[in-house]
DNA sequence: TTAGGGTTAG
């Protein structure tokens, strides 16, 4: 028990700065036993922990930790947390449970106390309690390193620092140097300046570590009058520089950064400011960061000594411009690589849309011997989200586990995303609901994936908990909820929050949000209100508003408007295929095909070739493509007869194929014979054939599916007695027993 | 004790 009480003992020193109180602790013997007849296991599910459950005090705790171990991590503990919650048992009546668990996930995960502050842990078990021990003050160790567990690679508690803070100050304990300067950095990264400049304020010897941090800070708030003053009262070292531009990097100060840029360089002769190094890395970054892709790579050909930083540096800025070609040269003449320059090219492949290279990457570098890190994890798991990839994604989420990584936000986020655009938004909510701790991206995933899935009450559902819960909306959060309110047809919702963005949240809606309201407004047939919006815009429109506003005629057959918009974006956007495809789509559904052929003449006369219409489907592990008209799959012949079989059984049903989707001017057994040549159908029918009994078919196409497959697919899934879930370049469709859950909005 | 290279959401 000697190693037990140890971890009690350091247990209470935490515990008495977490809580800032006296707790009464009354440690119980007899822990040994069961921990040694543990120490191997770590099936911490198993029947068990239910009987260990019913066992007090220390006995319980000694083998809750000793299950977690080799490989303690987030998942484990919160499983174990929630089985507690669902047996109705709580912490009240054993505080010491509790220490030891956060005691433990704390030591070996080190980000649990942000974790239990936002669940309200704290007050749970300790009120009421009788305060026995008095904390006394410790020494400059150990709040040195209490405040290093304040920080984390995500996250900054700043409500522990705050408590350690206060404990410095009831203690009589008087803090110095770098304790203070620790102190200022985490108030400043939770967004306190004001408490930090107090505490800064409030220092004898305010040294350039201090200055450093409050410039920075200064400067990304944007108040750069305080930030020179504090600035100007001390030499500055590189670190100030280098911080400086890097606040300015991610505020987005493309001046000012530029600014500090062309002081630098008048300065360069200066003999004292050696550091051209860090602060030219920091410079790649912020052009980078600002799309200034060219600035950043000439900044990297004039650097005299680089070093890995700024190959990286310079890696990321190609990826970020979705130049790939040359990140992928690049990255092949790299001499030196490591961990983050592969994340930095996997990831980049997949935001790229190259999903494919992004999972060869990721193998290339295990079988290189390099073992992958979360992050090198999330990007594989895009490059499924990408491709579609089920199969591949799923192995990764079991790899993911193995690898020790299931508490990973990055990751986890990546795999919210991977199962709601692979078709299985359930397991997306799931995960979701499961992670031990979430944060906004995680929020606006789940949200985006609902309303993907014409889930849109869902999404305002969640949405709204989100509220509730108290994490405010970002940028992001108002794309997803007013693309899901779109999708679904709430109109009166989506105008609601798109007033609420600059109203209740001080966010100034950007042209892709006014994008989003002018397609809620067009779906729904409210053409004069998207106009006024247009109207009311503090921005002359762009390209994406006239598309959503084509689009919304397309579906209405507005044909008045909808020219006026595409003579817009042929202004705008000459190259587009999609405005020529969808003139001419509106002019043949209205069966004017003199005016469709003209729009497909201008096309052709510009050089402007349409995007061929793809489909594909995962089947054991492989992904089998399929073209409009496609005689390349080895296959498609049996497909064809498949259909037309299908077919002849569809039309006992009711199903009649909808001609005003063939696009070209032919008879009528033409037209219908053209519609079974739709790559979507042609896929769907694969599944059919080759996917077990039962299974769901999951198609994706890179363009929107067609209104006759749309059709189709119902009476299909009815025949079949199957789910199809088809996901096109917008949204997903669910097709069981004769309905799409899109309800034909779309 | 401060700074410079990465990730996930649209």
């Amino acid at each position: 028990m000697r190693c037990l009480g140890e971890h009690f003992c350091k247990l209470l020193i935490m515990l008495s700065i977490v809580e800032e109180k006296y707790i009464q602790f009354e440690p119980k013997a007899g822990g040994g036993n069961l921990l040694r007849m543990f120490s191997t296991s770590t099936l911490y599910n198993k029947p068990y922990l239910i009987e260990a459950i019913k066992k007090p005090g220390a006995t319980w705790a000694a083998q809750l930790v000793e299950f977690t171990i080799p490989k303690p991590n987030m998942l484990s503990i919160h499983s174990i947390l929630q089985k507690i919650f669902i047996k109705g048992l709580s912490f009240e009546n054993h505080p010491q449970w509790f220490f030891f668990l956060m005691f433990r996930m704390t030591r070996s995960c080190g980000y649990f106390i942000p974790y239990f502050y936002g669940k309200g842990f704290n007050s749970h078990y300790v009120k009421g309690k009788k305060c026995l021990l008095k904390i006394k003050p410790v020494s400059t160790n150990h709040y040195a390193s209490k405040l290093q567990l304040c920080h984390s690679r995500s996250s900054v508690s700043f409500s522990l620092a705050r408590t350690v803070h206060a404990h410095m100050i009831s203690s009589g304990f008087k803090a110095r140097g770098h304790i203070l300067n620790r102190l200022i950095d985490i108030y400043c990264k939770s967004s306190k300046l004001i408490l930090a400049r107090k505490l800064f304020d409030e220092i004898p010897h305010q040294d350039v570590v201090a200055r450093t941090t409050l410039v920075a800070t200064y400067c990304a708030s944007g108040d750069l009058k305080t930030a020179r003053e504090i600035a100007c009262k001390c030499i500055l070292d590189g670190f100030t520089y280098t911080g400086v531009i890097s606040a300015c990097a991610n505020a987005g100060l493309f001046q000012i950064g530029k600014q500090v840029h062309a002081y630098l360089l008048r300065t360069e002769a200066n003999p004292t400011l050696d550091y051209s190094l860090s602060v030219n890395n920091a410079l790649i970054t912020f052009y980078s960061k600002c799309g200034k892709i060219d600035e950043a790579r000439d900044i990297f050909n004039q650097m005299q000594v680089r070093d890995l930083v700024s190959w990286n540096a310079i890696l990321s800025a190609y990826v970020s411009g979705g130049r790939i070609e040359e990140a992928q040269s690049h990255f092949r003449n790299m001499r030196d690589r490591n961990l983050l320059t592969w994340n930095v090219m996997i990831s980049g492949l997949a935001q790229n849309g190259f999903g494919e290279e992004g999972l060869k990457l990721f193998n290339k570098m295990k079988l290189e011997g390099l073992e992958p890190c979360d992050y090198a994890f999330a990007g594989a798991i895009t490059s499924c989200s990408v491709l579609g990839s089920l199969d591949n994604g799923r192995q990764l989420h079991a790899q993911l586990v193995r690898f020790g990584f299931e508490a990973s936000l990055s990751a986890g986020n990546a795999l919210i995303t991977m199962y709601a655009r692979c078709g299985v938004v359930e397991a997306a909510d799931c995960l979701f609901n499961t992670m031990p701790s979430v944060d906004s991206v995680s929020w606006n995933a789940m949200i985006a994936a609902l309303g993907q899935h014409g889930r849109g009450a869902q999404a305002v559902e969640l949405y709204e908990r989100m509220l509730k819960e108290g994490i405010l909306p970002d940028r992001i959060t108002f794309l997803t909820i007013l693309s899901a309110c779109s999708h679904a047809g709430l109109v009166e919702d989506g105008r609601r929050y798109f007033d609420s963005m600059h109203k209740l949240y001080g966010i100034a809606p950007g042209e892709d949000h006014y994008a989003r309201v002018i397609d809620l407004l067009c779906r729904a047939g409210r053409f004069s209100e998207a106009l006024d919006v247009i109207e009311s815009m503090p921005f002359k429109p762009g390209a994406p508003i006239w598309e959503a506003l084509l689009a919304g005629c397309r579906i209405h057959g507005n044909m008045d408007l909808g020219i006026q918009a595409a003579e817009r974006l042929f202004e705008m956007i000459p190259q587009h295929d999609g405005t020529y495809v969808l003139l001419s789509n509106m002019y043949a559904a209205l069966g004017k095909w003199d005016d469709a052929a003209k729009i497909r003449k201008l096309m052709r006369d510009r050089g402007i070739k349409k995007e061929p219409g793809c489909s594909w489907i995962e089947v054991e592990n492989k992904v089998h493509v399929f073209f409009v008209d496609d005689t390349m799959h080895p296959e498609v012949q049996a497909v064809y007869n498949y259909l037309q079989e299908m077919v002849l059984k569809m039309r006992k049903l009711g199903y009649v194929p909808d001609t005003k989707f063939v696009l070209h001017d032919l008879e009528s057994h033409q037209k219908e014979y053209a519609l079974t040549t739709h790559s979507e159908k042609l896929a769907v029918v694969f599944g059919l054939m080759k996917l077990p009994r039962g299974a769901t078919i999951r198609v994706f196409k890179n363009l929107r599916i067609c209104g006759d497959c749309h059709n189709a697919f119902k009476f299909m899934s009815k025949v079949a007695g199957r789910e199809i879930v088809v996901r096109d370049g917008k949204r997903f469709h669910h097709f069981r027993n004769g309905e799409c859950s899109c309800s034909d909005y779309w």
